[in-house]
DNA sequence: ATAAAAAATTAGGTGCGACTAAATTTGATT
DNA sequence: AATCAAATTTAGTCGCACCTAATTTTTTAT
């Protein structure tokens, strides 16, 4: 609802500012301008703009640190980039790998009714096509860490779905009909050695017990958290 | 493959100047500085910029005259707006009064790929939502001023397929059951004032001699070109 | 603890694309 | 043909985001 940050290259900053504060590093001029291919005076300069709109917490010598603000702002950045990819590598049959540049370039497209609409369109997906987790419009994202692919499972698991590697139109009606949902809980019966196909057990839509048998090709792609 | 043009303001110049010249009104600088919402003397430093790139001819106190390489870019930013705006409205289900500003953004993320990705994406769609032709990857585009929408034809009247206006999936596919293909040319054998049908003949994919019955609220979302 | 090295900041400039105000050219009127 | 109004161009600024060079602060090593 706040407005006056946009602009190409604050946005840059942000994100910048984020991805390094997600790997734990700290926001230093030298860092950022590494990062955005500037030289680390021009980071000075941009950081004291950033304060001053309230984006950053900055003290010369001390590097940056996003506000509640600043952060939404970057995490919606980062929102946006993994959607656009997401699209153009499940909708337009893109690599994984070609898709970075462009979305760098759609990430800087305002219009919050549009990045909502595209991931309905897409049914939701929690990650991109690099196995980095979406934030949906609320900026919360799943924590990979927690999460495993479904055929790390054992035999007796108990489990929840909460979320899927890749979001082709097919493969999530392929979800849909097998009653795999987000959330779903659900146990480990067997482990077929042979196909690595699972034996699971969980309650339909319906709350009605039912056992299914999932191929291995499916569970690759069912990211779970253990219970 | 040309590219040291790049960049927003001169990009909207470049639109700004073609879409005057579709409407056969001189490229002034004070036609242009209204439409960008810019001040005269704004333009004639633009126009000198614009002429130094080759891309617009350009005598003080003449106007300004696309060139072929500039013509070019107009179009191929024509061709982005538009297809985003279709994209917007026939898949992502905005109204067609909704898109404009959305896509005044999107048309300047360079890549020819995603676009025409997205062109085929979308069944290589013909008119947008508000029924402008959309050029193709070669930047050529159906007249709208030769066709007509084929409810307005008459008996006895020969015509052939040029573009349909609306580009949803279920469309599309409804097209294709029917056999209705771009270049299809068709003969009216009767209108039925009831319901407005058309009773049409035409040789199917593999030469056979057909005869259809289109509905009305089929025929009025072709657009069709009179022998 | 201090000197040397590394990192960050300040100071002063540049290009782009906008602006205002003043001067010039065009072209419309009589 | 001379005048006057409208359109355009020129001249000179401004803000943004970058740069280099010089200075200051912090960190590291002896």
């Amino acid at each position: 609802m706040n407005s006056p940050h946009k602009s190409k290259s604050r946005q840059d900053y942000l994100k910048a500012i984020l991805s390094l504060d997600l790997k734990q590093v700290k926001a230093s001029t030298s860092s950022i301008s590494e990062k955005l291919n500037t030289k680390p005076a021009s980071v000075t300069g941009m950081f004291k703009v950033l304060s001053d709109l309230g984006l950053i917490e900055y003290k010369p010598y001390q590097g940056a640190v996003l506000t509640q603000s600043g952060r939404e702002e970057a995490i919606s950045l980062m929102r946006k980039h993994r959607l656009w990819e997401t699209f153009m590598v499940e909708n337009l049959g893109f690599g994984w790998d070609e898709v970075h540049e462009v979305a760098e370039q759609l990430e800087h497209v305002e219009s919050k009714l549009l990045v909502d609409r595209l991931y309905a369109y897409m049914g939701y997906p929690s990650f991109d096509p690099h196995g980095d987790p979406i934030p949906d419009s609320d900026g919360n994202m799943i924590d990979r860490r927690k999460l495993v692919q479904s055929h790390t499972l054992k035999e007796g698991d108990v489990a929840s779905i909460q979320g899927v590697l890749g979001s082709s139109d097919k493969f999530l009606k392929h979800l849909r009909d097998l009653g795999i949902r987000l959330g779903l809980v659900f146990k480990v019966k067997k482990v077929f050695e042979l196909d690595g196909n699972l034996l699971v057990e969980f309650n339909d839509d319906k709350g009605r017990p039912k056992e299914h048998s999932w191929s291995r090709k499916l569970v690759e792609k069912l990211l779970a958290e253990k219970k």
